[in-house]
DNA sequence: TGTACATCAGTGAACGCGCGTTCACTGATGTAC
DNA sequence: TGTACATCAGTGAACGCGCGTTCACTGATGTAC
């Protein structure tokens, strides 16, 4: 580090960075997850993200990634479970900021989680698109925690639905079961919203349907 | 092409190629689009598609695709189109085999449309992975054309769902719009069933209860 | 308080690989005369 | 019927690139004595 860096003549990509003092080195994985959402962000590419962009974004050489993580594979492991659990964050404050109504924390909810693929459309794809995955033994992550990964934003679904139909506001009858049918169904819209930038149709009017119809919501 | 070939020493990538006849040399762009999509099924990552790969594959030189694709996007695009137009004419198969009760239809192409993407996962995630797709203004494809991708498909859900209407099994007011959210809705779970192999939830039943509520069918 | 030293955080150079793409070419085949 | 030739289908060698990964290393910093 030295004056030439404060000119501004560098790029983005190649910001000075200062080394973590001693007993702080696990602060560059965090600043390596970030780096990677970060161009996740950027380039809506999942792709884009190698040992080596996310180095020369950080402003590290590529071999100081193997400190902090076995292989490639595992930063895209790691970025995505810090992904779901903000998306969990994400549902469960949108779920307080909603007020008493179940009906309405319902909306809130399926809104929320809309303006998380709408925001973070590169990010949204990648949890859920699968290329990130093990080829099936092909690293240590188990079934269980493939699909617990978004047990806890399910969770917070299920919760609200089943207050929905305990206000008498819904008619399901399984709300853990039906929770899955919205989600399902919601990560359809999501899915779409994060693939196609320009939706063709009215997307909120969608939305509102399938929240209504999926959870059997009764007239007002 | 010697007796070497036919000993079974080369490897299922590596098979001999009789050279086209003149005037049928465009029988290898449709060889090539065929060889992409059996890499697609094979290893269900589109990353595995490269020119090099398919090239392989067919057992020709690289450098020959060339004569028929300006590069290696084209071929995803090539792909994808002609995966669209499959989808489409399955669907349409299945509506006709599921006779004359519209109701009866509507769960048919329910569970055609799941069914391709049960049986063809990686064609399924790729069609609606997005990863294909031009970085906007990258190369020619418009957006009408993207959009008019699914639009066969998405009419005979819309017609069948129309016909659900005119004879009282649906009270939806907006086919054409309700077919967009009942096709969305069956998306997120196709899709899901397209990425993860082992769905923790009773798939069937899920199906279902999306089609009918969704498309609000009236009780038998 | 000073100093030797172990540890920690990160580096620089190099490797082999598969990729997309280019170039000039080859050899079979149909066609004009 | 024969033959010259244009065209067609596809090739082989080579390029530069970015990638993941390895290796031995450097230099700052906290700590034991």
């Amino acid at each position: 580090m030295n004056e030439a860096d404060v000119t501004g003549l560098d790029t983005p990509q190649q910001v000075a960075r200062v080394r973590n003092r001693r007993g702080e080195g696990g602060r560059l994985r965090e600043d390596i997850i970030d780096a990677a959402s970060a161009l996740l962000d950027e380039t809506g590419d999942e792709r884009a993200i190698t040992l080596r962009s996310v180095a020369r974004r950080i402003g590290i050489a590529a071999p100081s990634i193997y400190r902090h993580f076995p292989d490639q594979p595992a930063i895209m492991l790691a970025v995505v479970e810090r992904e779901f659990a903000a998306l969990a964050d994400h549902l469960r404050e949108a779920a307080q900021h909603a007020g008493d109504d179940p009906r309405e924390r319902l909306h809130a909810l399926g809104r929320a989680y809309l303006r998380y693929a709408q925001d973070h459309p590169g990010r949204y794809r990648t949890m859920f698109g699968g290329l990130w995955m093990p080829t099936l033994g092909d690293n240590s992550l188990t079934e269980e925690q493939l699909t617990g990964l978004g047990a806890p934003a399910l969770r917070i679904l299920a919760d609200a639905l089943a207050d929905c139909a305990a206000a008498g506001q819904s008619t399901v009858t399984d709300p853990e079961l039906d929770a899955v049918t919205l989600w399902i169904s919601m990560h359809g819209l999501a899915h779409q919203y994060a693939v196609i930038r320009i939706f063709p149709w009215p997307a909120e009017s969608v939305a509102d349907a399938i929240i209504a119809r999926v959870a059997k919501l009764t007239s007002r």
